[in-house]
DNA sequence: GTGGTCTAGACCACT
DNA sequence: GTGGTCTAGACCACA
């Protein structure tokens, strides 16, 4: 819940990809409001100006609206895209590389996803 | 071959991840010189103090000694340190990840398989 | 019809905007009553509040009245000041500027006018 | 010069656009360096956090590209990707409600001809 | 020298 | 109540 501080990403960076996350999960519902910046701010300890900031980044990625005086809200079709998005990311980029390492480190990419994915 | 100036990783850290992967691949050879500070430098269009400092880590983390008024040279046995290091961080810690994420996503073992033998 | 949540324009000047095109296009006639207060609240899913605020901002630039327990009417004469208006703010402030963008980006006025016009 | 504190444009989005102005007219020449964020705040007498979100966004456009440690650079074919949008908005976007509102105020085309010499 | 991040506290417009 | 903006001052990583 309470953000890593040692951690080498930003604070602001660490609640956007926890709202990603939530939206993706299913636990932030599209339509709802995010927790309010003041909020956020009191429950995870930080500045409000560094949760402000986390929520624009969302606004301008396109997944959360802005509605004027009253908070901030996931758009319709939001988690859709992110899935469709990161199913993309995934297959085009990712997987290739792990491929590509698995390969160069000996491995037998078969057997490692039929053990893995069995259980 | 050139540093990408714009991307979050320091440019340090991006020369020294190509040194590690020369090594590994094969096309630095354990016993053989790193080429000097001063030429990596021009080469790469970069501060010799950033070169210095992928340098610096690299003999740091053991695979690389200094010799005085000789120059760098890749450690004998580097290149299975390397090897070995990688494949434990693989199973331990990217796999898994990997695996999280395929099961999220809703991917199946042969579907995966047959993409990775196009590319 | 709904004000657009995510604009930066304040839905009170939303809904203020949308009265004076009604005044200028006809569709609200001088001396017929505005709807009420509660009605366009309840229509556009604001708060009262924020209509009341358009209202008000309306009787400020004296293009509707107040009558006490009968509503909000248009003012006799409201259409042509309004015309007025808008015709000396295009010809000094708007059409010079847009003069400007077109010699900017390589346009050509009368050209775009003729076309524009002609049919 | 120095920002406009009574406009209703945030600062750091007027130092925004007197930048996106400057590559259009070509006084800000691609792959030149930008003033740094600590002098543009010292010249303009703002906080160096304003002037650096004024930044951010303009790499978050595409249109500046950050060199760690070196500055920020005007990126390769800014000006005419910003021609370009700019010419499409204006015959898409502004032109269009500029000739909606020429024709409902009832101007004709010789009077705007002639009044936009005089400027 | 460069930009990135965060804090604490303030004022504002809007609903 | 909501978010938006700005300040003044601090610390950090990087080149």
């Amino acid at each position: 819940m309470t953000p890593d501080w040692s951690d080498n990403q930003p604070i602001y960076r660490q609640l956007k990809d926890k709202v990603v996350s939530a939206i993706m999960d299913g636990s932030l519902i599209e339509g709802e409001a995010l927790p309010s910046v003041r909020n956020v701010a009191v429950d995870l300890q930080i500045n409000p100006l560094t949760a402000s900031k986390a929520y624009q980044e969302l606004v301008m990625d396109g997944l959360v609206e802005k509605r004027r005086g009253r908070g901030m809200f996931v758009i319709e079709g939001a988690r859709d895209r992110l899935l469709e998005a990161e199913r993309t990311r995934f297959i085009e980029d990712e997987w290739p590389r792990v491929v590509e390492t698995i390969r160069r480190l000996g491995f037998d990419a078969d057997e490692l996803l039929k053990s893995s994915l069995s259980h």
